[in-house]
DNA sequence: CGTCAACGATACTTCTTCCGCATCAATGGG
DNA sequence: CCCATTGATGCGGAAGAAGTATCGTTGACG
């Protein structure tokens, strides 16, 4: 079998033409070099070099052979360079899914900053449904999601990214369109447009407890999976929601976006699987930790 | 060192993922090829499988190598390829000169046959003056060249590949145009132009000793190098030249072509250096004599 | 919860292979 | 014609790799 010493050796001699040299280069005695040369020339069934005892020359399989072995040395040596980069997450594959919502806060951000500080990492990023999100990650369909803290956490890990507070999504019609901050307990009477708890518990608990909080349970009219969705029914006149501050950014007409007393916080978190850490992975979430803005 | 058997050890437990079944397939036990692993890994400084003793997984590194591993040895195998390929003249490259009075016979049929019969040769034609082309293929400038014989071709082979009757290039005024044949004694008091005997001593020698051979000596008006000025020059009404037949396909108007009573026929040969013969002219040469007509 | 079977790692011996020294054979220069 | 240079070859010893036997760990099954 060819050897990468022999590859070596040979690219070594076929350069100085004159074993002595080669070997010296080589850290060697010549008659191992002599030996490995034949042996290679045995090997592939052709003379590698047309020798008399006064000169060396490149015979044409030779010429052809040095160019080809050449190159495997230096593809050998990116290889090596390559494993470790791999192993340190520099190159490689990274799959990240994220929700509507955090399409208008972290990921702009992350996603110009990660492809930047990484650019040998082919990146990927897939807005997918918020109640999918965990499963994909557990799977290792993605490598890791920006999302609504999940609920069920046991095979993943998370941390907050974003935080920011809940705000009034009305349609522009609405009585209350035109103040510049409202109190919960005013939407009391209004109907409301929910995703339901299973989509993202974090923030159903947040709009349902907020209400409570001020004394009354919201009336729900219509539940739907996506924020997105939400909001067009808004402006639809279907209801009002209560949504993350930067669904602002939607810039969607016929809603009216206020502020709210006292309004809770909801959080996106970075979640990942606990098992089996895709090396690029770690590059990504300490470039969120250094770049997560409050909200 | 990163060694082939290496590589190979890897690739071949990196699609089984179990020791047992990879060293069965590389004929091997199992110690022997733990320790190429542990040795790759040590030397990579990174660990390429995740292994407890019931499951055996790339790591992000070791997929990163194992493409880079199968990548490298099918490069190897096609080094050996290669190298054969080229001692047989398969690959490589070729570089044939000619005149361009070859360029109307021999030339086309070769190139198209040549550059069909061995595709992966990078193969180069050039058209050259045609007193350069001894002294270009001695030293090494082409492998071969087409051309007039050379006078003095002691480091030169030779072949004769294609013979053709000298024909008589008129200007269309002239007062023997008309007629379908022609004695070269009838061009007597006719100027010529003619190349330099350094040029092509035997197209000189040719001519001169045809015309002598009929009882006279031509008067030379104008003496030029290329058989296509040659050709110009008649067209002018300068003189009337003799060139071989194969002239005919310039299609140069102004000139008429006829034929010379018990003309001499000229040659074209193929010259190729005694010693350090490419291996690719091999192929060349034996197919310049399968292909080659008589004129 | 204990036993077993499967699997990879390790210890040790054996054998192959490769290196270095000495020397030979061929060739071109003085 | 002699000699120096250079690549090839023979041989003894050292390094390295393979094989056998065995160990430690871990998940499966009763």
């Amino acid at each position: 079998m060819i050897d990468t010493k022999h590859l070596r050796s040979f690219c070594v001699l076929a350069e100085t033409l004159h074993f002595g040299r080669a070997a010296d280069r080589l850290n060697l005695s010549q008659p191992p070099l002599s030996r490995q040369i034949a042996a290679l020339e045995t090997e592939l069934g052709i003379t590698l070099f047309k020798r008399n005892s006064r000169s060396v020359a490149l015979t044409a399989g030779g010429r052809q052979l040095h160019a080809d072995a050449k190159a495997i040395l230096s593809l050998l040596e990116q290889a090596r360079k390559n494993a470790t980069a791999a192993e340190r997450g520099e190159v490689g594959a990274l799959r990240i899914g994220f929700t509507s919502c955090a399409a208008y806060n972290v990921v702009p951000g992350i996603v110009r900053s990660y492809s930047t500080t990484f650019p040998n990492v082919c990146f990927t990023i897939r807005e997918q449904l918020p109640e999918d999100l965990s499963a994909h990650v557990i799977e290792g369909k993605i490598d890791a999601a920006i999302m609504f803290p999940p609920e069920n956490a046991q095979a993943l890990n998370t941390r907050t990214v974003y935080t920011e507070p809940l705000c009034a999504a009305l349609p522009t019609g609405h009585p209350l369109a035109n103040k510049r901050q409202i109190a919960i307990a005013e939407l009391a009477d209004t109907p409301f447009v929910i995703a339901p708890r299973g989509v993202a518990p974090s923030l159903y608990d947040a709009i349902i407890g907020h209400c409570q909080a001020s004394g009354f349970t919201p009336q729900v009219r219509l539940e739907t999976n996506l924020q997105q969705t939400i909001l067009n029914l808004v402006a639809e006149g279907v209801g009002v929601a209560l949504v993350p501050s930067s669904m602002k950014k939607a810039r969607l007409s016929g809603t009216v976006f206020l502020p709210i007393q006292d309004a809770p916080d909801v959080h996106q978190v970075v979640a990942w699987p606990k098992r089996d850490l895709n090396p690029c992975l770690q590059g990504f979430l300490d470039l969120l930790s250094s770049n997560s803005p409050a909200a």
